[in-house]
DNA sequence: ACGAAGTGTCATTTT
DNA sequence: GCAAAATGACACTTC
């Protein structure tokens, strides 16, 4: 009942377990309808059920080619075949037929979109070149401007400058989106931060009036003691690096403007100002240690690396589907980003376009020569026609693996040449053949032979079915003229379920093989991308490094300026002014002021509370 | 012998 | 609802 199913499924449902032997099978029983054409096509329908069998054994297929299911199902069908007895009728005819007509059209009507023409500068705009130093400048500069709390993950600040190390290494060349990435114009960090060796604050010191002009902020400098400001001493109260860096770790937050303005007898009480104890998130980055001993790192990531960044580059490196990032060591990433239609030339795409052209030809004749009334010559031809399409790309290999073959399949030449899988059956036309009698002439019958192991199954089906057309006409007509092309021929209940059978099998493997490049496509864009996003964020992790290098200057200046200015005052007694009492305040038109540290502290309150009530 | 890659096919889902 | 396309999964072949 299985068989009858599938038969009846022919209205173009796909039955399970479903092969061209069942089916025909199937249909020959379905086929015998009092209506049908009479006792001919009973007798007919028997006989290639045998020419079928045999066909399947004589290529080497035999019953194991099929699916298991299928045999299990057709087990005691086949017992029928072979006590049905053998009558080979096809295996002479064919043969002339064959030599004539050679190729059926392969792959042909396939268009294969370019579907990732994205090449590096799309993926480089899909990084948020914009975005992304904003992002920055908010994590730099607001722990310093405000002096409060840290946006910065140390832990992740440490990865990242691992990571850069590791994008170094990697890095292959300056790509066009670097170009982006390198001081963009509208980069606040490095319009701002850059300049630091030029700032005014140099220049404008005015020791008698006790002023500092230019900075534009409008922080607290709270009066330290300047003889009383090691750097190396405060940073010992923050003790933010890693554990794993000792070098580091001694002299991670020395530099935070907390750590270098407060003298360390001040910190109690500027605790509760901005105090020190406030985490500086850049303290970290800004050590000198850290930003100048890149050596260090360089020995970090060799000799352990941070057992969290590696595992995070080790699986960017390994988690795509197991393919190796290294494009080049992928023989198709050559085709990938030139268009799909090169792409899918280097193996079933010449060869189909080769059998495609063809095949057009050769279904034309062997449909014409079938609609004429001499049936048994026309369905030889026909038989001949009958395509071989679906064994193009094993058609391509072979070709590209021995020329020989293809030499004597001079019509076969351009096979290697020709990158037109993408074009349609019409654009393919027989015009390229030579013409018949050439072929018929020479080693006509081993190319009849040759041609005869490279034919597929499905074609060997519909030969040995006597179906009046080329699988290509049933596989690439569209749905109307495959229709009307089956009402021309009065067809079994087998053939149609043949025809449907290599129909959408035809279909669905040059669906399967377009699938195929798509995803390949994919991965190597993928591979691209994940490359490109590794060199843009290695990019940026130096950026930032670099950045956070301008800024240490930057503050290490502010401090010497701030002690020499400090020191320098005298009070009405031409005695200095007490650095716990004092502290010299940027005010916003850009001066300098002497306050009491008292003031100070409640200035530096308000400045802390600003960002907290803007995040609010 | 074994595994990777390629391919054809079927079943199912998506268009 | 149907046809076609797309895709996952499996089996098989080839290297």
């Amino acid at each position: 009942m299985t068989r009858l199913d599938r038969s009846s499924h022919s209205g173009g449902g796909h039955a399970k377990g479903s092969r061209p032997l069942n089916s025909l099978l199937a249909g020959h029983r379905v086929a015998q309808p009092p209506s049908a054409p009479g006792s001919r096509a009973s007798v007919q329908d028997i006989d290639l059920i045998d020419i079928l069998w045999r066909q399947d054994i004589d290529l080497g297929a035999g019953r194991e080619v099929f699916d298991y299911s299928h045999r299990q199902k057709e087990q005691d069908v086949e017992k029928e075949l072979r006590d049905g007895g053998e009558q080979d009728t096809w295996a002479g005819e064919g043969a002339e037929a064959l030599a004539r007509n050679l190729l059926v059209d392969g792959e042909t009507g396939e268009s294969f979109p370019a579907q990732f023409p994205a090449d590096i500068s799309s993926i480089t705009e899909a990084v948020p070149s914009e975005s992304e130093p904003p992002a920055l400048q908010n994590n730099l500069l607001s722990p310093l401007l405000t002096g409060t709390e840290s946006p910065f993950d140390l832990e992740q600040q440490w990865q990242d400058l691992m990571s850069i190390m590791e994008m170094q290494a990697m890095e292959v060349n300056t790509s066009a989106s670097e170009i982006l990435y390198n001081a963009p114009p509208g980069d606040p960090l490095s319009t701002n931060y850059s300049l630091a060796p030029s700032t005014p604050i140099n220049q404008n010191v005015s020791l008698h009036q006790a002023s500092l002009g230019g900075c534009s902020q409008d922080f607290l400098l709270f009066s330290p003691e300047v003889e009383s400001l090691p750097v190396a001493s405060s940073s010992t109260l923050l003790p933010l690096a890693p554990s794993n860096s000792t070098s580091l770790n001694s002299t991670f937050g020395s530099t935070n403007l907390t750590g270098l303005f407060f003298p360390p007898q001040l910190n109690g009480t500027a605790n509760d100002t901005a105090g020190p104890e406030l985490p500086d998130p850049l303290g970290g980055l800004l050590d000198e240690a850290m930003l100048d001993e890149i050596s260090l790192m360089d020995l970090a990531i060799e000799e352990g690396f941070n057992p969290v960044q590696a595992s995070q580059l080790e699986e960017e490196f390994d988690s795509d589907s197991g393919l190796s990032l290294d494009s080049s060591h992928s023989p198709s990433s050559l085709s990938s980003s030139e268009g799909s239609s090169s792409s899918s030339s280097s193996s079933s795409s010449s060869s189909s376009s080769a059998s495609s052209s063809a095949s057009s030809s050769f279904s034309e004749e062997g449909a014409v020569g079938y609609s004429s009334d001499s049936e048994t010559l026309d369905l030889e031809e026909a038989e001949g026609a009958v395509g071989y399409q679906p064994e193009y790309s094993k058609f391509c290999r072979m070709s590209y693996q021995d020329p020989a073959q293809l030499s004597c399949l001079p019509y076969l030449e351009h096979v290697g040449h020709n990158h037109t899988y993408n074009m349609a059956p019409s654009a393919l036309d027989s015009a390229d053949l030579p013409p018949p009698s050439a072929l018929k002439k020479g080693s006509k019958e081993k190319q009849a032979d040759f041609l005869d192991k490279q034919m597929s199954r499905d074609e060997h089906r519909a030969r040995a079915m006597k179906i009046p057309f080329t699988n290509d006409k049933i596989i690439n007509l569209p749905v109307e003229e495959f229709n009307e092309l089956l009402s021309k021929y009065q067809l079994s209940e087998a053939q149609l379920s043949l025809i449907r059978d290599i129909r959408r099998r035809g279909k669905n493997k040059m669906a399967a093989q377009n699938c195929r490049k798509r995803k390949l496509d994919t991965i190597l864009n993928l591979e691209r991308d994940v490359e490109d996003l590794q060199r843009d964020k290695a990019r940026l992790l130096r950026e930032k490094v670099e950045f956070l290098r301008s800024l240490r200057q930057m503050k290490q200046k502010v401090q010497s300026l701030y002690q020499e200015v400090f020191g320098r005052l005298r009070d009405e007694n031409g005695r200095p002014y007490s650095p716990s009492q004092y502290a010299l305040q940027y005010a916003g038109d850009g001066s300098v002021l002497l306050i009491p540290r008292t003031m100070a502290d409640q200035q530096a309150r308000r400045q802390e509370r600003k960002p907290k009530d803007r995040r609010k």
